[in-house]
RNA sequence: GCCCAAGUGGCGGAAUGGUAGACGCAGGGGAUUCAAAAUCCCCCGCCUUCACGGGCGUGAGAGUUCGAAUCUCUCCUUGGGCACCA
């Protein structure tokens, strides 16, 4: 059978829809609106499968729902600024622009063969001026409305690269690219007021029907709402009272000391006159904050010697301690310690010998609390102690609330819920992202940039062979006049955060060259995103700060109320992987696992796998995300250049459920470009044949046609682009074996064509063109199932005799229930089963199932 | 430690209360060919049987049901998220 020729037609295609202009979105009142998005790219300089993958995906649903009839919105576009550009700068001396840009326009190039319903009117960089002008726009509605504001605090900071790192870019106490040892720094930043939507953030997740419970769960952790109180504490010195958040306020009765933060105004003004004291703090700012180092770190302290009295058994004095544990932005960065109910509390408290008292034990058991703390979990009934609230046995939940209750009837604390959520610090001391647009006067302190003067516009004329920001040395750019005054005065240089870029780009599609961030009309029009396709990994930071700025866009005018919630539905895509080989004889130079590219390596088709060169042996390691250190990269250009884009379309989508990983495999693409020539054949064979001439089964081949009409549709519709591809294959090898007369087979063959068009466009059209079809089969309206034609007049069901399959018969589709069950207990197998007794009961589900209770 | 998800042939997976293993890969056999590639046809969960058939089978154990991969409980394993959060 001849190949058909991916290269020609898909270019053919290409070209002709591009004639045609069809995927331009144009604002239109005649159909219903539909936007649908992946998660744009950082231009890293190639795309990958990863990227194929995610695309593919979107546009099946672009390309769907075009043909269902929807005015689609299917833009692209580059987050552009970022670390990386910086580094290439560093380390080969280009400019950071040259890089990014040079890299946007290879990548556009390797998209291109995709065959993308892309508007690419609508594209931009967020690194244009014109992208990040509007974002410093952004900036200031939001500065207006307090939604951004500068505070103290302290930060990651890396004494090599002098700027502040992520926590995630914090390895073992290191910079991630210095190596160097980061200290905690306290910084004048900008910080975004999320924590004050933390509330609606959080009870807003339970609207958005169309998301995964996975993402919704992790970004409710992560909001992470608390209950409790807030409990003042009486200096005995008369001293302002130490306020305390807890969620276990039935333990009071334990409390044995405060512990305050190292931070608390209190600590600070003690350390003051205490060098010892001020010597612990500094010490605890040194300490590492990264997960593992706070497992590991002990839990250190410092007396005070102030001692504050129990809130409700006040001639109790309790001493203040400043401990390295307690973090000062939570809760009120104070707590009081209950050792006899808290493992920490009581390993604190044995180290420095305080009191431990327990406040409740279990029914039955008051043996005294030694090494082990007493932590019930909150439904398990206990026995409090002499509690002042009128307990005795109950639960600690129920203690918890009548707690509560009490404190708040006599005025003593205060119900408070708390949020684990903190505010989003969004100054960064690099070069490569957007200008934060303010001046800093002398005299009038921090000025807002005029509107009329943005963009605040990157310099181009600077230089990274020294470390720093760029931007704080440059001779020129800093120094301006005062919005204000007009007296001298330096501009802000740091930068944003890059992920404020990606927080509402999705809003920008929808009027892409507006002059403002947005044009109310084209945004009520297009938004909200309708489906919005991407990487899990962005479940948290990403999806919850593009929440958070649809919110402040809505407060700031740019957005309406309907859009607070950017997203309709959500769709989290699996990566593609690859195994990966490695050598089994030797290692590379630096003693590190030497790695082959899969096509360097061959096999003998019992599992041993040698390298072609060398002949050296290979192990394989398991499939794993595709990376340039495992050398099991698969180039998607290679694989569209040996078998065209709809092979590589059509394979990323087949064999696993789209949320789950996906291996690649060279066996897998060959049988997928295998399916595609099989279907190209048929054309051959309906083109020869004689078009008056009848066939058989022409109703059998239309009925499979509508049943496969019916279950490729669901399964676009519903994610399962695997089960539809399955379906599809079905469907073909139908087609395939069918004797049926050639217009049939011609109707088969086009409906075919139609339900493969989202996933292998070009060939798609290429067999629509073939058979005659009318237009563009991107254009064409999406088949429907005619009902009729799946409802079959006979059935066949399986007949069980307690539980197991013993037979099957064919019947009427509405024989009446009784007619079925003398029809299966006729049957000679079921007869053998019940050995001649008769059955106690027989269930027939007409349609579906007898089962025989022997 | 807390929270969540998933365990089905040699492999990816299908079936969301009704014939477990669709579809694809790998494997086996055959056709075609001088030969190979390509292509086409057949077989393919495990045990048992010449065969017909029979038994077992969805991580393990129990339960609900006429009927469970699917629902419930306990346990095991793997993966993910959070974690000095008071």
């Amino acid at each position: 059978m001849s190949r058909y020729s991916a290269t020609e037609i898909e270019a053919k295609w290409q070209a002709a829809w591009k004639e045609a202009g069809i995927f331009q979105a144009r604002r239109s009142a005649d159909k219903p609106k539909y936007y649908v998005l992946e998660m744009f790219p950082y231009p890293s300089g190639r795309i990958h499968m990863g990227h194929v993958r995610n695309y593919t995906m979107g546009d099946v649903i672009a390309r769907y729902k075009m043909s269902t009839g929807h005015n689609v919105l299917h833009p692209m576009g580059w987050d552009a600024f970022g670390m990386p550009a910086e580094n290439a700068a560093m380390a080969s001396g280009g400019h950071p622009k040259d890089w990014t840009y040079s890299n946007i326009a290879t990548m556009k190039e390797q998209m291109q063969p995709l065959g993308l319903s892309i508007d690419w009117t609508r594209e931009f960089a967020t690194c244009d001026p014109e992208y990040y002008g509007q974002q410093q726009a952004l900036f200031l509605d939001m500065l207006e409305t307090n939604l951004v504001y500068r505070k103290n605090a302290v930060v990651n900071w890396d004494p090599i690269d002098m700027t502040v790192l992520a926590n995630e870019q914090v390895i073992d106490g290191k910079g991630w690219r210095s190596g160097a040892e980061v200290e905690r720094r306290e910084l004048t930043q900008w910080f975004f007021d999320i924590s004050s939507m933390a509330g609606e953030l959080l009870e807003a997740l339970d609207g958005l029907d169309n998301w995964p419970a996975k993402v919704k769960l992790m970004q409710s952790n992560w909001i992470g709402m608390s209950r409790g109180i807030e409990i003042p504490f009486e200096r005995t010195d008369g001293g302002e009272a130490i306020s305390c958040y807890s969620t276990r306020p039935d333990t009071l009765r334990g409390a044995s000391f405060l512990a305050i933060s190292p931070e608390h105004p209190l600590s600070r003004a003690l350390a003051e006159s205490r060098p010892d004291l001020a010597e612990f703090i500094a010490e605890t700012r040194k300490m590492d904050t990264t997960e593992a180092a706070m497992e590991k770190a002990e839990k250190k302290g410092i007396d005070t010697g102030i001692t504050v009295r129990h809130p409700v058994w006040p001639d109790q004095e309790l001493p203040v301690w400043v401990g390295n544990f307690v973090l000062m932005d939570y809760g009120t960065g104070a707590v009081y310690a209950c050792p006899a109910h808290d493992q920490r509390d009581l390993d604190f408290a044995r180290k420095y010998d305080l009191s431990v008292e327990p406040a409740f034990h279990m029914p039955g058991d008051s043996s005294p609390i030694e090494t082990e703390a007493l932590v019930p979990a909150k439904t398990e009934k206990v026995v409090y102690i002499d509690h002042f609230a009128g307990l005795d046995e109950a639960t600690s939940q129920e203690g918890i609330d009548r707690t509560i209750d009490w404190f708040e009837a006599r005025n003593l604390g205060k119900a408070q819920v708390k949020y684990r959520l903190r505010d989003w610090g969004l100054s960064r001391q690099r070069y490569w992202g957007c200008p934060i647009p303010v001046v800093h006067c002398e005299a009038c302190g921090v000025v807002p940039e005029k509107k009329e003067n943005l963009p605040v516009q990157l310099p181009n004329d600077v230089s990274f062979d020294i470390p720093g920001n760029p931007l704080d040395r440059h001779p020129t750019w800093r120094d301006v006049p005062c919005p204000s005054c007009g007296a001298p005065a330096k501009r802000e240089t740091d930068t944003m955060d890059t992920f404020v870029d990606s927080s509402w780009y999705f809003a920008r599609f929808t009027s892409a060259r507006a002059e403002t961030p947005t044009e109310a009309e084209d945004a009520a029009y297009w938004m909200n995103v309708d489906q919005y396709i991407g990487g899990i990994e962005h479940a948290i930071l990403h999806l919850l700060y593009s929440r958070f700025f649809a919110r402040a866009m809505n407060m700031t005018g740019h957005l309406p109320e309907s859009a607070r919630e950017p997203f309709d539905a959500l769709f989290t895509q699996g990566m593609v992987t690859h195994a990966a080989y490695v050598n089994a004889e030797r290692k590379d130079p630096h003693g590190r696992k030497l790695y082959h590219y899969p096509e360097d390596v061959t096999s003998d088709g019992a599992g041993h796998f040698t390298v072609k060169e060398t002949g050296e042996a290979v192990l394989v390691e398991p499939s794993t995300k595709m990376s340039k250190s495992k050398f099991n990269v698969v180039d998607p250009l290679n694989i569209i250049a040996s078998y065209g884009a709809d092979t590589a379309r059509w394979f990323v989508l087949s064999d696993s459920p789209p949320e789950r990983d996906v291996e690649w495999t060279a066996a897998g693409a060959e049988a997928a470009h295998k399916h595609l020539n099989r279907v190209w054949g048929l054309c051959d064979r309906i083109g020869a044949m004689d078009a008056d001439a009848t066939g058989e089964g022409d109703e059998d081949l239309l009925r499979e046609m509508h049943k496969a009409i019916r279950d490729v549709t669901l399964g676009v519709e519903s994610f399962g682009f695997n089960a539809a591809i399955a379906r599809l294959y079905g469907f073909t090898n139908v087609l395939l074996k069918s004797k049926a007369g050639a217009a049939a087979q011609k109707q088969a063959i086009m409906t075919l064509a139609q339900l493969m068009s989202p996933m292998t466009p070009h060939l798609s059209e290429d067999i629509w063109h073939h058979q005659g079809g009318e237009g563009l089969i991107a254009l064409a309206p999406w088949p429907v199932a005619d009902e009729a034609m799946l409802v079959e007049d006979t059935v066949t069901m399986p007949v069980q005799v307690n539980g197991k399959r013993r037979a099957e018969i064919t019947v009427a589709k509405d024989l009446p229930k009784d007619e079925i069950e003398k029809i299966a207990l006729a049957e000679r197998a079921v007869q053998r089963s019940l050995d001649g007794n008769p059955p106690k009961k027989v269930i027939v589900v007409p349609g579906r199932i007898v089962n025989v209770v022997a």
